[in-house]
RNA sequence: GGCGCGGUGGCAGAGUGGUUAUGCAGCGGACUGCAACUCCGUGUACGCCGGUUCGAUUCCGACCCGCGCCUCCA
C-alpha cells in the first residue's frame, strides 16, 4: 500500500489509481530558454524516483512531461541572442536531454511540446469561451474568468478576495477581474503567432498543460507533479481551466517537491544565485548530486552547499567501496533488506529512509568479505544494486565510478605506473620510496587502496 | 497582511506515545610496514512554556525563531 502526500487535502492518502494496474502522471516540464538548473534537477530526479519505484511495484506508468517551447521569456532571449526562436528551443531541448542522462534521469513516456499542441489549446479555449468561463477582451487577448470557476484556490489555499486585496496583480484595463489571467496571447506586429478565432496570437502558459495533460492522459489521471513554485498560480490555473472545461476531475494527486535553497537563501532566477545542472557537474560527479538530491526526502527544501555536495561524495563512495571487486550474484531471492526499503518508499517516497537500509546492506556486505564469505557477499551485492537501480544509484561499475576522469593531470598509466613502481620498492622494503609515490599521488587527488589483491586507486 | 511549511545530537537527515534511524565528522581499538579501505566500540538529540497521559521529541494549545507562496521562476 503505498501513500502519497496530496497537496490538495495537505496530508498523505492511500494511493489507488483510477484504473487498476496503470498510473497516469503529468509533470510540468522546462521553459527552454536556458540551460537546466538544480532546481530543475530537484524536479527531474524527484520524480524519477516516483516513476521507477511505481514500475518496480508492478505499476504501468504513462509519464507525461510537457515541454514549454513557446513564451514570451523564449521570445526575448532569441531576440537578444538574434536568432530565430526555434534554433534557442532546439538548443535547449538538447542540452536539457544531456543533463537528464547525466543525472540518470529515464525518459518520460511522452515529451509533448506546446507548439505541437495548438489545435488542442485553442479547442479548448472555445470550449471555456462557450461555457462562460472565458472571453475575448478587446485587446485581442482571451482571459479566464476566474470568477466563473466556484473552486478557484482550492490548491493553493488562496481566497479570491485575498488575492485581489493583495492588488500585485498585474492592472490590465482588459481584464474583467484582476486575478483573471490570460488563454490566448494576441501578437504584436512581427512576433511569431498562431492563427485563431481571436486574431494571430499565442497561448498563455497555463493553457498549455491543460491541454497537453488531457490530450495525452485523459480528462482525469491520477497525479500532477511540479516545482514548488508553480503551485500557485499555475496549477491553480490548470485546474480551474481543466475543470471548467471538462467538468469533471482533473489530477486527484497533487505531488509538489521541495525548493533548492543556496547557502541558505533560496535559489532563483530573481536572485541570480542560480546554478546550472552542467556547471554543477564540471565541479561534481552526476551520481554524487544526484545521491544528494536522493538524500533527502522530495518535499523537504535542501541547501547546497559544498560541504553538503562533498559529503554525499564521501558517502557515495563508500557504498560503491561495498561493491569493489564482486561480482553480484545472477538472481537472488526476496530478502529483508528488501521489504524495509520498500516500506519505506511506500511511505510517501522515503528516500532517506530507504538509502538507510543501502547502508545496511553494504554493512553487511563488508563483513561477509570480512569472514571470507564471498558467496553470501556477491547475494548481497546483488541486493544492493537491486535496490540502488529503484533510485538510480551504484549502477556504475565501481572502478569507473572511482577513476572517473575529473581532468586531473595523471592519466590512467601514469598512475598505474607509479602504482607500480611503489609495489616494487615495497617489495625491496624501501618503504621511504613507496610513500614518497604515495604522497606524490595524493597531492594529485589519488588515493590508493591496499588489499591482499593488490592495489587499487580512486579520485579522490 | 493572507495562506502554507518547518525547528532532531558538531553537521546532514529519517522517524516514533515507552527499547538502534542512517550517513559524514570526532574519539578508542582491530587490521596495515605506515596509511587508505573495512570491522568492532563510542555521544544523557529532539526550539520554549503549559496541557493530556502511568509515560511525550512524538498528541493538544500558546509562544519564539526560520522558511516558502501571494509577481516571471522548478
Amino acid at each position: 500500500m503505498i501513500r502519497i502526500y496530496n497537496t490538495l487535502s495537505q496530508q498523505k492518502e492511500t494511493f489507488q489509481p483510477l484504473e487498476s494496474g496503470k498510473v497516469r502522471m503529468y509533470v510540468c516540464g522546462m521553459t527552454v530558454y536556458d540551460y537546466c538548473h538544480l532546481g530543475h534537477a530537484r524536479v527531474l530526479v524527484a520524480f524519477d524516483v516516483v516513476t521507477r519505484y511505481l514500475r518496480h511495484r508492478g505499476y504501468d506508468v504513462h509519464y507525461v512531461r510537457n515541454i514549454t517551447d513557446i513564451d514570451d521569456k523564449i521570445l526575448r532571449r532569441a531576440d537578444e541572442n538574434g536568432e530565430v526562436y526555434t534554433d534557442l528551443t532546439d538548443r535547449m531541448i538538447q542540452a536539457m536531454h544531456e543533463d537528464e542522462a547525466r543525472l540518470g534521469v529515464l525518459a518520460p513516456t511522452e515529451e509533448p511540446r506546446a507548439t505541437a499542441h495548438i489545435d488542442n489549446i485553442i479547442a479548448m479555449i472555445k470550449v471555456l469561451i462557450s461555457k462562460d468561463h472565458a472571453y475575448a477582451a478587446e485587446n485581442g487577448d482571451v482571459y479566464f474568468a476566474v470568477n466563473s470557476f466556484e473552486g478557484y484556490g482550492k490548491l493553493s489555499k488562496k481566497k479570491l478576495e485575498d488575492l485581489l486585496a493583495g492588488a500585485r496583480v498585474d492592472v490590465e484595463a482588459a481584464k474583467r477581474s484582476p486575478a483573471d489571467f490570460a488563454l490566448w496571447k494576441s501578437a504584436k506586429a512581427g512576433e511569431v503567432s498562431w492563427p485563431s478565432p481571436w486574431g494571430d496570437g499565442r497561448p498563455g502558459w497555463h493553457i498549455e498543460c491543460s491541454a497537453m495533460s488531457t490530450c495525452c492522459l485523459g480528462n482525469t489521471f491520477d497525479i500532477h507533479g511540479g516545482g514548488p513554485d508553480l503551485m500557485f498560480p499555475h496549477h491553480e490555473n490548470e485546474i480551474a481551466q481543466s475543470e471548467a472545461a471538462t467538468g469533471e476531475e482533473f489530477a486527484r494527486t497533487w505531488m509538489h517537491a521541495g525548493a533548492i535553497r543556496v547557502n541558505k537563501e533560496k535559489m532563483s532566477k530573481s536572485l541570480g544565485n542560480f546554478f546550472t545542472i552542467r556547471e554543477i557537474l564540471e565541479s561534481y560527479p552526476a551520481e554524487v548530486v544526484r545521491y544528494f538530491l536522493v538524500s533527502s526526502h522530495y518535499r523537504s527544501q535542501v541547501d547546497y552547499s559544498e560541504d553538503n555536495l562533498a559529503e554525499a561524495g564521501r558517502t557515495l563512495t563508500k557504498l560503491y567501496h561495498a561493491l569493489r571487486g564482486l561480482v553480484p550474484s545472477k538472481s537472488v531471492a526476496e530478502t529483508e533488506h528488501d521489504r524495509r526499503f520498500a516500506e519505506a518508499m511506500d511511505d510517501d517516497f522515503n528516500t532517506a529512509g530507504a538509502i538507510a537500509v543501502l547502508h545496511a546492506v553494504a554493512a553487511e556486505i563488508n563483513q561477509h568479505r570480512r569472514d571470507g564469505s564471498e558467496q553470501v557477499a556477491r547475494d548481497s551485492a546483488a541486493v544492493l544494486v537491486r535496490l540502488g537501480r529503484i533510485l538510480g544509484l551504484l549502477q556504475q561499475d565501481p572502478e569507473a565510478f572511482f577513476q572517473a576522469d575529473t581532468g586531473g593531470d595523471l592519466s590512467a598509466e601514469d598512475i598505474e605506473a607509479l602504482i607500480q613502481a611503489r609495489a616494487d620498492a615495497r617489495k625491496a622494503r624501501d618503504f621511504a620510496g613507496a610513500d614518497r609515490i604515495r604522497d606524490e599521488l595524493a597531492e594529485k587527488g589519488i588515493i590508493l587502496d591496499d588489499s591482499r589483491e593488490g592495489t587499487t586507486w580512486r579520485r579522490g
